[in-house]
DNA sequence: CTGAAAGCGCTTACAG
DNA sequence: CTGAAAGCGCTTACAG
């Protein structure tokens, strides 16, 4: 048996021996410039060809001046959430039609991961950064920032650093969620929150005490809830505002886990149909539903194609004053749990 | 108005000078090599400190004999899909632990962005790759498989190319899913597939089949569609299949947005609770339908942590080889779609 | 323990 | 139109 061994990979110098041309011809061939006569293009060409030559992008970045990786980092908060995978379809589509790719990894909300996932893509020079902020203080990018390294914001604004932020309309969203249940008649209108130091939960819960207050409308303490985490804290939270006293006549969820958990407990209690649901986040199958779930959508994948616009943007003009950009929160689409 | 000048950034070089020692001190205290006094070593880290430097990882690379870019390249059909996000975080996870990051692509299962991608991630010297194949052949990297480069291929087998694949148990677990929807008693079961052409919708069409047949009953023709691509399409074939003089008393959808079609279309013919429904691959709140969707899941995770841990082992003994490797489909999630 | 020289694969700046 | 030399930021191989 044969030991299978692997074929070195040619360079730049191999090809121009074989091509019987200085190693600066090849570079040009290689490069597209003109100025080289056709015969030794040609020449060029096919013993790049013969030999699979494929250029090393980051040897060649060296030394050339705009020193340029054609890679761009996007920190994710966990790349298996949808919302998250939107965004980065949305980073990705942007990135492939300037030639960029990139790198991709995930923080699950840990400020030490943030913070290992920054350098390691630092330490590989990205023309930029895109990430979905973690924990309260981003001031380690700082010195990046400072060197010029284009870094956005996505979804919630940075902590400790003046950079650009790609935000949806959380708090109109949200306004629009409440308005339609209000739309419904209802006054005593119950907000299922999720974990309160994030900035869309924080915007969202805003955004329905606006709604109401603008209606004259109260929003009483005991039909706040905040800080809930999965399906199983909403549906307790649910199952605890339905033994109340008064009980809301309706039920405003700020995040897609959320609703599906009120789904749940209101299925439970029997009372899909009698008490209204709205949600903040379009999911999988909420259209299937028993009613069907009414939500609010995000466009992910608007967000994270803005924030790369912004990066590439920023890579070309880097006195761009730091701004926040609002992506709306376009839909509100009404299916069955919020009583129409 | 001062305009931001960014500082440059300090390469080796200076944090030497301005600790007073030489360029291969500092590499070696970078680099934490042993054989440097205490006192340098600490003046080394404070120069490097006060500079902000970072080492640069390519530029290191370049001379470096091990020539590892520590990133892989990952070749999804669609970073949104959930299929595929799972996947990438799998391969997130066990790559982090290697200090490795990972670069992301979709190819939105065209042959040719697939190759753009190839190219662009072998020009930036991945240390593996990992691809989901669109298309018909991968042989476009068969150069780079013989120079070395672990390649795995995940959820399909590539094509035109002896390398390794990480599939998931298609066939055991259509087996599994009709086998139960037979333990129910029903022996005329329909299977709706999706294209055809994947390996995937072939393996799970043949496990459906040969339940049916160890069980001694038949798979006619007319209760077999191919080809579905989105929910209207399943829907439609549903109510096809309804129509039929001898409709089908069961269905087997062989993945997930094939069940959700099929599930509509059931509700709208009231057929719910009547025509028994299992299928290939869960979705969020599948369990919330009602009747709740019994399925078949794939662990998407897994299949990409062992991609990854195969493309780490092939690092280590590139003369491995070439192997399929099968993750089961752990579990039938029995809900009540399927009659129980 | 320390460092000067050469070299990784390419581009730049320059000379012919 | 063509190419020899220097250099990008680092590591390697070597000498002291």
């Amino acid at each position: 048996m044969t030991i299978p061994r692997s074929a070195p990979r040619p360079t730049m110098k191999d090809v121009a021996a074989r091509a019987g041309v200085s190693l600066k011809t090849v570079s040009r061939v290689v490069n597209r410039e003109d100025g080289v006569s056709a015969g030794r293009v040609e020449r060029v060409q096919r013993a790049a060809e013969e030999l699979g030559y494929q250029p090393d992008a980051a040897a060649g970045n060296l030394r050339r001046s705009d020193r340029r990786s054609h890679a761009v980092g996007l920190l994710l908060s966990s790349a298996e959430n949808p919302f998250d995978a939107w965004i980065q379809r949305g980073v990705e589509d942007v990135a492939a039609q300037r030639r960029t790719v990139v790198l991709a990894a995930s923080s699950d909300e840990s400020s030490q991961r943030e913070l290992r996932i920054a350098q390691a893509f630092t330490a590989r020079r990205v023309d930029g950064l895109i990430l979905l902020p973690a924990g309260q203080d981003q001031s380690h990018l700082a010195r990046e920032v400072e060197r010029g390294t284009p870094v956005v914001a996505v979804d919630r604004p940075a902590r400790g650093l003046r950079i650009d932020a790609v935000l949806a309309d959380n708090r109109g969203g949200a306004r629009a969620g409440v308005e339609h249940l209000m739309g419904h008649g209802h006054r005593r209108i119950a907000v299922l929150g999720h974990l309160a130091s994030l900035h869309t939960a924080a915007e969202r819960l805003a955004g329905a005490r606006e709604a109401l207050a603008a209606a004259g409308a109260a929003l009483p303490d005991e039909l706040v809830v905040q800080g809930l985490e999965d399906e199983q804290d909403a549906a307790r939270a649910v199952h605890r505002l339905l033994d109340l006293e008064h009980p809301p006549t309706a039920l405003f969820a700020t995040r897609n886990v959320v609703s599906a958990g009120a789904f749940r407990a209101l299925r439970e209690r029997g009372e899909l149909g009698r008490t209204a649901l709205a949600g903040f986040d379009d999911f999988a199958a909420a259209d299937l539903l028993d009613p069907p779930l009414t939500v609010i959508t995000q466009e992910a994948y608007d967000l994270g194609r803005a924030a790369a616009e912004r990066v590439f943007a920023r890579m070309e003009d880097p006195r761009l004053a730091p701004e926040t950009i609002t992506i709306p929160t376009r839909r509100l689409i009404v299916r069955g749990s919020c009583g129409c």
